[in-house]
Parts: structure tokens; sequence; C-alpha cells
DNA sequence: CCGAAAATGTTAGTGTCTAACATAAGGTCT
DNA sequence: AGACCTTATGTTAGACACTAACATTTTCGG
């Protein structure tokens, strides 16, 4: 293991710490890396901006290739619901409870949902052209992938503030709700 | 009309015009401010923040309204989905392109979907909670909302880019597929 | 025309983030 | 172990978004 590897782990602890205590927007990046034992620079040259250390999800290119992987023929919005329950399936719970309490911190600032929503746009993007690759037309597919990634996002940010119910029961409730919201 | 909303007129569209020229990111406030003929003080005081020129819209009271009145004892999506259509046909076809040249630049700039995002999340809130008045249980109240919104969305930004087509058919396209998604 | 209120200007500062260059720390090979 | 190269970190300087406090001008009703 790298010294990189090492004050990169470190600068995202002690982030997430600030942020708990303190606040967000209220912790900057000189105090991070003064915990930290760094420099402000030393920071930056880990991640590319303050909210990325809360953001390390590699689950896009599973997505994508789960929602390839759906059945052919069905309407973009159930082949996307699909995909994304299948990947669910594939990825283990969350590992320690480091996924919610970053979960927690971006749900109680608005700012970081909006880039949330930012990171989601990849995704979202690699879906809808797996959808359109499927014989769907432009819109559709970019509706579908946006609406399916919209509920999981919700999912997400409504579990990290509960108590303690199962991730995956939240993304299971979510999926359903567009899935099969046309009759009762 | 006092100077005030002058001011602020010419501001906007000055901002406009620069970020078509050469890009939002490359667009300083104090550019922005110099071609209007006042100080960057003056722009800050008249919106909050330097993406604020391109967000204005009224519609979220409107919206939310829309789906109160939505008939109860269906679906939560399908609720909000016939809420965000009913809200749709009261509102007039965007008045001039001034819209879709926001909208546009908005598309074309990752930065600022992350914002519209954000944008959003108030008026997520506001249906989710009418939906949660009306009978459903939070989480499928706010992943409804959440796709629902989405959706429209992503019709807005992929008409903004497109030739022109009416925009009222690309959000009708953009329901109809989350709502009737279940089916083909 | 006068005076209060609203609009704008000035100055100074914080915080995020970038770029260029300088130093230190790590490991490799002989 | 010691020279050597690579990688990690430090330093300095600066652009830009935004805020706060105070000064100045402009507008407008009486």
């Amino acid at each position: 293991m790298g010294k990189s590897e090492r004050t990169r782990e470190r600068l995202a602890e002690t982030a997430l710490e600030l942020f708990e205590r303190q606040g967000f927007e209220q912790t900057t990046v000189g105090q991070i890396a003064a915990a930290a034992g760094v420099t402000e620079m030393t920071f930056f040259r880990h991640f590319p901006a303050k909210h990325q250390v809360l953001f390390e999800d590699p689950y896009d290119a599973l997505i994508a290739d789960a929602v390839a992987a759906q059945p052919g023929g069905s309407a973009p919005l159930r082949r996307a619901a699909g995909g994304l329950r299948q990947a669910w399936s594939r990825v283990p719970e969350p590992d320690g409870d480091v996924v919610r309490r970053r979960v927690r911190i971006v749900a109680g600032t608005p700012s970081l949902r909006g880039e949330m929503w930012r990171n989601n746009s990849e995704t979202e993007r690699l879906v809808a052209e797996q959808l359109v690759r499927d014989g769907a037309r432009p819109l559709p597919a970019k509706a579908a992938a946006a609406a399916v990634l919209a509920a999981v996002t919700a999912a997400l940010l409504e579990w990290s503030v509960g108590e303690d119910a199962p991730l995956g029961d939240a993304v299971l409730t979510a999926l359903e709700t567009v899935e099969g919201g046309g009759n009762e």
C-alpha cells in the first residue's frame, strides 16, 4: 500500500468526521488538511474538489452492464428498472456504515444533493445509451433512465436519515413505485 | 417600472449572451457586470449567485397545487404524473425562445445540470408532501416525485438541444414513459 | 426643491481551486 | 550502503465567486 493511498484514506476519514461535527459548508479544506497533517494543496492533489471526498462510487459500469443484459422487447422504463434491480443484487450490502454516514451528510446539505445528481448524470447517460442501443427512441430512453435513477437516489437519501432499515428494501420499494406505478 | 428591475433585466440578458458566446464557466461575473454597465456587487445584489441568472421559475406552487387536485385513491406515481400533466396544461407555451436559450446553456454545462436538480428539489419536496398528505407512505411518495420530475427535466433538456419540436410534446412523451412504463 | 429611501459604488476579506516551481520521501539497482 | 529516479508533498502566487461594512449617488413622493 503506497503512501499516497494512506494519505487519501486519512483525508477522507478526517473530512467525514469534521463534516459530521460542524457541517460541510462550515468546514474548510484548510481545516481538513491541517487535521490530517498535510497541506491544502495535498488535499486537492487527492480530490479534485472538496465535495469529492464524499463521492467514490464505481457502480456506473456495473449498472450499465446490467441494463444491457435485460431482455429486449419490453418498455424502456421496465428495462431500466430491471437493470437497476439486477445491478443491486450483485452489489454487496454496503461495507460498514461509512456509506450511510456519507449519504447522511449529502442528504442534509442542499449543494451536495446537487452534486450527487451531477454525479449520477454520467450513469444516466450510460443507461440511456444502452436503452437506445436496444431500440428505444432517445427521449423515452433518457426519461426512463432519469426517472429510475432519481427514484433510487431518493431511496438512498431516505435510507440514510432513517433508523436502520436495510438499504436493499428501500431500493426495491422505490423501483416498485416507478415500475408498477400505473396500477395500484 | 423601477430602475432595479431594468438593471436586473439588463444583467440577465447580457449574461445570457455572454454565456452563449464564450460559455458559462469562461464568463466571469465581472465581465457580465461591466458589459451591463454596473459593478460586480450590483450583480450579486440582484442574483444571489452567478448561476441564478438562468433560473427564474415560479412553477413550484402551481405544480404542488395540481398534484393536490389529483383524484385520490390511485398510486403515487400516477397522481404525481397526472399533476404534472395538469400543471403543464395550465402554463402557456414558453414566451419567446429565452427559455430555450437558457436551458440550452444548462444542458451543456455539467455544473449547471447539478444546480437545476438542486432547484427542482424544492418542487420535489412539495409534491412528495402532497402525496403523503393523500395517504402515500414517505418513501414511495419521494420516489414517485423524484422520478416524475426527473423525467420532465430530461424532456426539457432534450427539447432544448433539439430543433424545434414543441416542448409540450416532449413533456407528454416523458410522462407517458414513466406512467405507462410497466406495459408496452 | 428637499429629504427619506432605494440603488449602486468602494474596499477589504474569506474560501475554493489552479499553476509553476521547489523540496523531500520512497524505493531500486548495483 | 549510496547514488538515482520517481513519486508525494510543500511553497508561492493568483483567479474567481461570494460576503460584509460603510460611503455615495439616484430616485421619487410631498
